[in-house]
RNA sequence: GGGCGAGUGGCGGAACAGGUAUACGCGACGGACUUAAAAUCCGUUGCCGCAAGGCUUGUGGGUUCGAGUCCCACCUCGCCCACCA
């Protein structure tokens, strides 16, 4: 063995041995708390890739620093097996979903604690295990009491590929996001979850989190709010009537024909019979296409002509009804006025069909989509866009009104991996739902679950029997969809409070007492998707009565991904997949831990380099050197090494607390070149030096500790340092000596020193002193002196 | 098209609150130790210049005693959303 390296491979594995038999990382359930979680992996087949320590080891830092701050830490890890990428990935291994899920844990587990992540593993859950999933399915059927989920008939996302429908969130560009298949819009009907229940709560307690502020953004454009009018139009010749949504009432008067969506309900009824073929043929193709077909014709928009007319009510003209697909059954009612002279979609519409376009706001060239005064209005003319919209909606009897980008969730699934949704039917085909005492509904085994666009639970033999109790209800036929993984993982950090409660999901007082999650760390790709589910089932729970918070994440941050040495995202295909077991083989837990930290700001992408991760090694190895060489020497406060430590503690507390792991790392490193550079190298801070280190490089600091120092007890037995035992009075230091702005020279002065201390000793300075001349100087204490 | 963010050495990046730009690490170059190599250690390393000195934070302007940081315009790149009326 290189005596000037220590051993990790002997190292990492007593310490994280030792730990887990002293069960170390395990909550109090007393005290004051912080609960820092990491979104939970997906434990896929590949295992691990140095992605996703970036994420752990920082929120393991953070805990580590807050259980030696004193407080109660629960910092807890699980896993989110259900789903689809793990049902395809048994499938094309050939072995049961359940079977490949076991062992993907079994690795994953390792994996983590091969990092050193000081995970509290008596409160592991797994979404897959039926003593999990009994309580998703209690949140389900807790959604239906209280008619937050409900069924409805509906064009819907489906994946051809997956043979599932999907979520909106789901599909990404038009594509399955799993996948990358094209979907289609199939009319199923599914299940949803009333998530527009909360829209307004949702965008409105963002105030109230620590989220990036980008995050938040996205999140608000998700949701997407906007204002504007119903209002609605007779048909000529008819006793229906048209409502549409605008946010732009004003231009009423420049509505030349209006438009309904290929989906609009009772579509029949605005059609003439000469038309009715047309319009019938061209349902029928619009119907064909897929999401990317509709996205690729945004330019070249296509319609035909219902025959009918609507009456405007501003001025009693009558304009076609067309119907085209450039307007989306699923956002307002499904129909628009065009405004052609105002709207660029309309604007293209109108040239192609040669429909009227009529400038109703003064201001650019058409389509002018500004504001303006506007014209060929009537009485309104010369008024401007916006105190014209609410006497427009005042004339014309429309309702000021606010419409939502949002759409309910979809969370059935037509397939095997996930837990069974908890209904049966009846033979009207009304729900009735299970009853909690008989949950689980488990998932059987015996299935064919190869997606064949039927949901697979249906090929068990046992599971389509209906158990008397529920025949006498009426029930004819069990559901046989699953839900969505994304449920599984909506509620998952409740179940952490109390993981092993089999009367409830958790104990309310345990949910208060550790809840709201003080640190989440997890992926910005999640912005749409899980975050905005978790933060809706914990609104809806709240409002059941669960508990009293209304924001599981009071603070957010996501990790930048780890890209490869090409920098290039890390991929199989791509080759540059770094595996981390390779390199805590190579140069150790702690090595990983601290470059990961050290490659830059915690939120940035950044390229992985092996180059650099050797230097971090080397930083490791002279802090044992000199540690392990010195730690005997006499404690004699060198004064320069006492102030560069102080200057140390306060630095890593500081940046620990903000993220600003980067910083930390070097830190540290100019500490330890500054302590090597001593002829005599002093003592006195040996000790505390270890305990800052210790949640940054946990397995080097606890064999310092324990074997180097000859402690009894862990590091982690120790509390943080306070730096102000190392504050030295009456630093010397250096200030600027400038002439306008420009860098003349530096005079060194003790902490503190006023304005005339630093003039006697520029003037003392023979080439500084000419600067004396200057009537005008500007001092900042400890920092700059200014001539001018 | 809309929203958000970022441009600093050969590379990853640092700079509190407008106050020494380039910390720390990598890489490179030179040296010590070694038969040799690795490891380790020492030194140099933004650019121009022998030096004194000058220049430098995407580009151009502005505010200021002083600008990487603030303001205006422009250029480039990245991410998210996108026929949402």
């Amino acid at each position: 063995m290189d005596p000037n390296k220590y051993d990790h491979q002997t190292i990492d594995p007593k310490w994280q041995r030792y730990w887990e038999t002293n069960k170390t990382f395990e909550a109090k359930n007393k005290g004051k708390k912080k609960y820092i979680l990491d979104m939970f992996p997906y434990p896929s087949g590949d295992g691990l890739h140095v992605g996703h320590p970036r994420g752990y080891v920082a929120s393991d830092i953070v805990a580590k620093y807050y259980q030696m701050k004193g407080f109660d830490v629960m910092h807890p890890v699980g896993f989110d097996a259900f789903g689809l990428p793990a049902e395809n990935a048994a499938i094309k291994k050939g072995v049961h979903p359940a079977e490949n899920t076991a062992n993907n844990v079994v690795r994953f587990s390792e994996q983590l604690k091969s990092i050193g992540l000081g995970y509290d593993w008596s409160r592991v859950i797994n979404t897959s295990d039926p003593e999990y999933y009994k309580w998703t399915q209690w949140l389900f059927l807790k959604l239906l009491e209280n008619d937050l989920a409900y069924q409805k008939e509906a064009y819907v996302n489906w994946c051809p590929n997956d043979k599932t429908v999907l979520a909106n969130e789901q599909v990404v560009g038009g594509c399955c996001e799993r996948c990358g298949t094209e979907v289609v819009q199939q009319k199923r009907k599914q299940w949803f979850f009333r998530i527009t229940a909360f829209t307004e709560d949702l965008i409105k307690d963002l105030d109230l989190v620590d989220f990036p502020e980008g995050t938040k953004e996205i999140q608000k454009n998700w949701i997407g709010k906007s204002e504007g009018a119903d209002i609605t139009f007779k048909v000529k010749d008819s006793d229906e009537e048209i409502t549409v949504y605008t946010t732009r009432l004003d231009t009423l008067f420049g509505a030349t024909y209006m438009v309904l969506a290929p989906e609009y309900e009772n579509l029949d009824k605005f059609i003439t019979d000469q038309q009715k073929a047309t319009v019938e043929g061209y349902i029928k193709e619009a119907s064909k296409k897929t999401e990317l077909d509709r996205l690729a014709d945004t330019k070249d928009k296509t319609g035909v002509f219902t025959g009918k007319y609507a009456i405007n009510p501003a001025n009693g003209e009558e304009i076609p009804i067309w119907v085209a697909d450039y307007v989306l059954g699923s956002y307002g009612y499904g129909a628009v006025m065009a405004v052609p002279a105002h709207d660029e979609r309309d604007f293209e519409f109108a040239k192609k069909f040669d429909l009227p376009i009529r400038k109703v706001v003064s201001g650019g060239e058409l389509p002018y989509v500004g504001e303006g005064d506007l014209v060929n209005s009537e009485e309104f003319d010369g008024e401007s866009s916006n105190t014209a919209f609410v006497a427009i909606t005042k004339k014309v009897d429309g309702k000021i009104t606010t419409k939502y980008r949002l759409r309910d969730w979809l969370v059935s699934r037509q397939r095997y991996w996930g837990a069974p949704i908890p209904v049966f039917y009846d033979k009207d085909d009304n729900p009735i739902p299970i009853e909690e005492k008989d949950l689980p509904v488990v998932l059987p085994t015996d299935v064919e679950f190869r997606p064949s666009g039927e949901s697979p639970l249906e090929t068990s033999k046992d599971f389509s029997e209906i158990p008397e109790k529920y025949i006498k209800k009426g029930a004819v036929r069990r559901e046989f969809d699953t839900l969505d993984t994304f449920v599984c993982s909506s509620w998952y950090f409740l179940r952490y409070t109390d993981p092993n409660n089999d009367k409830e999901f958790a104990k309310k007082d345990k949910i208060n007492y550790w809840m709201p999650i003080d640190l989440y760390v997890g992926g910005a790709e999640h912005s749409t998707g899980h975050l905005i589910f978790a933060r809706f089932i914990t609104k809806a729970l709240q409002k059941f009565g669960y508990f009293e918070f209304s924001e599981p994440f009071a603070k957010l941050r996501h990790p930048g991904m780890v890209l490869g040495e090409n920098n290039e995202k890390m991929s199989k295909s791509r080759g540059n997949v770094i595996n981390p077991d390779d390199v805590i083989a190579g140069f150790g837990a702690d090595a990983l831990r601290m470059y990961e930290m050290f490659m830059g700001p915690f939120d940035q992408f950044i390229p992985w380099s092996t180059a650099g991760i050797e230097g971090v090694r080397k930083f490791l190895d002279r802090s044992y050197r000199v540690i392990r060489d010195n730690h005997k020497n006499e404690a004699d406060e060198d004064q320069d090494l006492k102030e560069k430590f102080y200057d140390l503690v306060v630095k890593i507390t500081k940046d620990t607390e903000n993220m600003d792991f980067n910083t930390a790392v070097s830190a540290f490193m100019v500490f330890v070149n500054a302590a090597i550079e001593k002829e005599k190298v002093s003592s006195f801070w040996v000790e505390d030096f270890v305990k800052i280190l210790a949640p940054y490089a946990p397995h080097l600091a606890e064999e310092l500790w324990q074997d180097i120092l000859a402690k009894k007890t862990s590091i982690w037995e120790e509390s943080w340092p306070e730096a102000k035992k190392y504050k030295v009075e009456g630093r010397i230091i250096t200030v600027v000596v400038q002439e306008a702005g420009k860098k003349r020279g530096e005079v060194n002065v003790k902490e503190g020193a006023s304005q005339q201390d630093v003039v006697d000793l520029v003037d003392d300075d023979p080439k500084l002193e000419k600067l004396l001349e200057y009537k005008n100087r500007i001092y900042i204490q400890d920092r700059i002196i200014n001539f001018y």
